[in-house]
DNA sequence: CGGATGGTTGAGTAGCCTCAAAGTATGTGG
DNA sequence: CCACATACTTTGAGGCTACTCAACCATCCG
């Protein structure tokens, strides 16, 4: 077995080198000659904005791993009603393993770059490869646990709770490492679909930011770019531990 | 490699015979000799209802195999506010990987029996059996599933359809094979449990139960002995697909 | 029989939704 | 580069769903 720490960027893939999946996404369990041959069958594109990427109940033949942006995983009513029930960002993997209809939609949400390639070809190396496997069981793990954490969001916050939590998942995106301090980012997603998110509608996800902003925890520049001056008083505002 | 099909009943260990696990759980990835193993480290063992199995935020050092009954995975909030973010029944494995410190409690349900081993057992056989992190990578998709779904019934449904759409989670357990026609069954959940898995109150819960009733959807025997008599009705009654 | 636990029902209220209108970015073609 | 159309956001008024508070009922158990 090779040892993946010892790969020279001479082993690696052009296409692969400075790719931030083989750094902290899945790719970072496949040796030289794996990414090699994975790359063979890769196709990398961007996609904008509103772009529909799964439609739910469709067929999916390919996975992706995001290289940057954001996608929305979507679930729709017949009468209309969404819930956004995820949102991925670089380096994450998007696909379901094992299942080729999708449960979910996925649309993008701030534009994004794709490395995509064939399911077949990715669970023959999952067999293969155990180490590949671990890092998409630790990726689904993850997801599994912010899930659950989104499902209290939903089940027992209230509206002004919801978007503080929301605002405070987007603040540890961008900034892991510290959770206090001032933090400024564009917010990836419009009011419509923070309002699917959360299971609110556009208005009271409109009038709970003005709230925020009236009590002074964030300030608002032009709709989409936020200031967060105090994390630890946005995290008080969710409620939340 | 072993051949799992093959085992014969005498390499297995008297204490992993008839044992559902190693049929649908994750077991069934063990071959005789690594049964034989983990089950040096085995504790059987029973827990009735009411009784905490994981304190949230609490180092957890074993995992579980769930034998019988049902538990509930929770979430507080600091001000006692509770969602119960899944439920889980024979043969689910209890436990989340790779992290000790629990992001959720565990509470028996419904009576259970738990094979519990040693953290440290399990995770050394993972390293060396992928069929075993298969298993348990699959499990786990799972629980993602179910989790998503669960964020569209709190997000998007009214308290009647999120209270037909736990009935048929249910009924769906029960009975997983036909998915029309009547069933019968007894409630692994008390009302104040279903209104902390729907995000309701007892009182809106209660009301939902009479509603459904009165509609002629369900039948109501003694608080928790619940008839459908038509399933489809009752799918119907979740407003979902 | 009295208390504890769990469930139902009722009355009133609060929080979020609906509908409506006006305000503000964003983008396009002339 | 401006004028205009379009999409998105905010704000207001009123209504409805689910919550709160309270009383009552059923069952179980010492």
């Amino acid at each position: 077995m090779t040892e993946r720490k010892d790969i020279h960027n001479s082993d690696v893939p052009i296409v692969c080198r400075a790719c931030e999946a083989r750094h902290k996404g899945i790719c970072g369990a496949l040796s030289g000659d794996e990414l090699l041959r994975l790359s063979k069958h890769t196709v990398k594109r961007t996609a904008a904005r509103k772009q529909e990427l799964i439609h739910e109940e469709d067929e999916v033949h390919t996975y992706s791993n995001i290289l940057s942006g954001a996608v929305k995983l979507t679930k729709l009513m017949p009468d209309g009603r969404q819930q956004i029930v995820g949102l991925q960002f670089a380096p994450d993997f998007l696909g379901r393993p094992f299942v080729s209809e999708s449960s979910f939609g996925a649309e993008v949400a701030a534009d994004v770059k794709l490395c995509s390639f064939p399911k077949d070809v990715l669970e023959t190396m999952l067999v293969e490869n155990p180490e590949l496997e671990n890092r998409l069981l630790r990726q689904v793990l993850k997801e599994l646990d912010e899930a659950r954490q989104w499902m209290l969001v939903l089940g027992r916050m209230t509206a002004k709770e919801k978007v503080a939590s929301f605002l405070s998942l987007i603040a540890n995106h961008i900034d892991p490492e510290h959770d206090d301090g001032s933090v400024t980012f564009e917010l990836p997603l419009s009011r419509a679909e923070i309002a699917d998110y959360l299971g609110l509608t556009i208005e009271t996800v409109s009038r709970q930011f003005t709230a925020l902003r009236k009590d002074g925890i964030i300030e608002i520049e032009g709709n989409r770019h936020i200031v967060v001056p105090d994390r630890e008083a946005l995290k008080d505002a969710t409620g939340s531990t």
